[in-house]
DNA sequence: GCTAAACACGAGCTATCACTCGCGTTTCTC
DNA sequence: GAGAAACGCGAGTGATAGCTCGTGTTTAGC
């Protein structure tokens, strides 16, 4: 067999129609419902079907398998938070003072979560498989830079290790709060203030008396 | 039918042999073992009878089905909870400093979730079954309770449904920081400490200056 | 309009898992 | 030591869930 075709195999000559694209979506979108509702393994796609309006059969015409189906949804989620919010930890914020700075960067992410709550069900269920497990971690890896990144300008003279707990404390304290939040769901704003208090009761004795590189 | 015996299913006519008692034990070990692994959907009864090196057959002998292990595991936890360290929250510690307080109640704790990891993914699983759950949930609103008082005590003077949202926040931080210490097994230290730091400067504000009942 | 391919269906196949059953062994009680 | 009951086994059963397949319908390109 001299000089076959390298790909490992000739992923998918399927070209999709706006129809098909529609039901992938739709599929999707039921997906995110189901899962959010009896989690990964909870969910039979026999289920996500009906959610959709369609027969298994349609299901696995553009997922290979249940799996594929968490996977892509994950992409969907982690894309949209790209695009939509993955500016709330640029670098912009970091020149107001700490408590509009932690206003700035919660709202928007909150926001987010409470908008797609497959987002917390995928990132922390425990039955979640692992391609979307892994997807996830480099997210996860990726903000956690970012916050690290943002106290090293706070802190230049903190050994990197010191700074990295903090950075996972703070988005620990995050979760913790979207906890708070999904369990009392009529106080959400009394968490959210509270939440903010928390970081910011947390962050003020590290950062809140530094002189920033470009302040006087 | 007059007057039948009035209790709904005569329960249990079985005496258990120590051999027995030894076995249900050895059984919930195994459960506990296996949840912790994979959770409570995700273990499979076989599994836990050959964890516990028995057949299927015999684990059937001691439980009803499988709910019936979570609920007798959850129960053994709680009790074991109760014993050991429902102190942790008592009011003797109340006329402590902050610093002082905060260890003698986190340290216990975090003692006995780690030494315990079966009571985190019980408490927490999305599958858990209904009856487990409503047993922790209970505990969860009797710990709350007791964190209420202790509250109350340092701010009479505060309206009870802010103290409830207090004590809330602390206890959502608290499972924030043994998910940290999950996460981070190789630097326990730093985390309990930073948990540690976490609480104290969120209740510093609250409760530091305080003037208690009993003191000078 | 005609053909091929994408789309759609839903009954059914297969593997897995909670759980059972018949039978053999150990322990208790007398 | 004999009978009963608790203990123990593991192949087997019924239900469920992931997934397939044969067939029919809609769309794209000519």
């Amino acid at each position: 067999m001299p000089d076959q075709e390298l790909q490992p195999a000739a992923p998918k000559p399927r070209r999709r129609q706006a129809r098909g694209e529609r039901r992938a979506a739709q599929l999707l979108d039921a997906a995110a419902t189901v899962f959010t509702q009896v989690g990964y393994a909870g969910a039979s796609t026999n289920a996500i079907a009906r959610e959709a309006g369609v027969s298994p059969g349609t299901l696995y015409q553009f997922f290979p398998n249940k799996e594929a189906i968490a996977v892509e949804l994950g992409g969907r989620l982690l894309e949209q938070w790209r695009t939509s919010y993955g500016e709330a930890l640029s670098a912009e914020n970091i020149r107001l003072p700490l408590t509009e700075m932690v206003d700035a960067v919660v709202d928007p992410l909150l926001e987010f979560n409470f908008q797609n709550p497959a987002f917390h069900v995928l990132m922390h269920g425990p039955d979640t498989p692992g391609q979307v497990t892994d997807a996830f971690e480099a997210f996860h890896g990726a903000v956690l830079q970012r916050i690290e990144e943002l106290l090293a300008l706070y802190l230049p003279d903190t050994p990197r290790s010191e700074i990295t707990i903090v950075a996972n404390t703070v988005l620990g304290l995050f979760k913790a709060g979207l906890d708070l939040l999904a369990v009392h769901p009529d106080e959400q704003e009394a968490y959210r203030v509270e939440l903010k208090r928390v970081l910011f009761r947390y962050l003020d004795p590290v950062i809140g008396d530094c002189v920033l590189p470009g302040q006087a």
